[in-house]
DNA sequence: GCCAACGTTGGC
DNA sequence: GCCAACGTTGGC
């Protein structure tokens, strides 16, 4: 059992979204990174938790809780052409990229990255680093422990 | 296999 | 919309 960060942008996929889609399900399509796509493929199972994130908005920071609720499987996207995930170089026998299904658990409080600053126990957080970019990132079981005692309101 | 140039992310 | 950080690309 390990615990995520994932982040999405709103625009795009919104915990509203999610919890619009059937089983309030999502496929996590459209990671091109390859540390990102080796945290789903090689770590993910299904019963982890997610910390589900809004970024690139007005107020990013934490929108929900979520689930992990497969294991990894390729990410449809890769293979079609009208996509902008499209990946020429991916083929049905070698995948590139991969995705696990992502289920919402609960939508909470939001939890504004500004406040997330303010706990010195989350302080080395990846997401709170300067110059961060990734876009899912391993939660100590222990921040993991103190966001959703401390900080999750619903 | 080094590394400069380039592209993307995402907070601000 | 600026720009720091950093991953990727491609020439050599």
């Amino acid at each position: 059992m390990r615990y995520w960060l994932m982040k999405s942008e709103p625009g795009d996929v919104s915990i509203d979204h999610l919890a619009s889609f059937a089983e309030q399900t999502v496929a996590w399509y459209g990671v091109r990174n390859y540390l990102a796509r080796n945290f789903m493929r090689d770590q993910m199972t299904v019963g982890d938790g997610v910390l589900f994130y809004h970024s690139n908005c007005k107020v990013p920071g934490i929108a929900g809780i979520a689930k992990v609720s497969s294991v990894a499987y390729p990410d449809a996207t890769q293979f079609d052409q009208k996509s902008k995930y499209f990946d020429e170089k991916a083929t049905q026998e070698m995948p590139r990229w991969f995705n696990v299904d992502v289920q919402l658990v609960k939508k909470i409080a939001h939890i504004s990255l500004d406040e997330m600053r303010q706990h010195e126990a989350l302080e080395n957080m990846r997401t709170l680093q300067r110059g961060n970019r990734l876009s899912i990132t391993p939660i100590d079981p222990a921040e993991w422990k103190y966001i959703l005692q401390h900080l999750v309101r619903d």
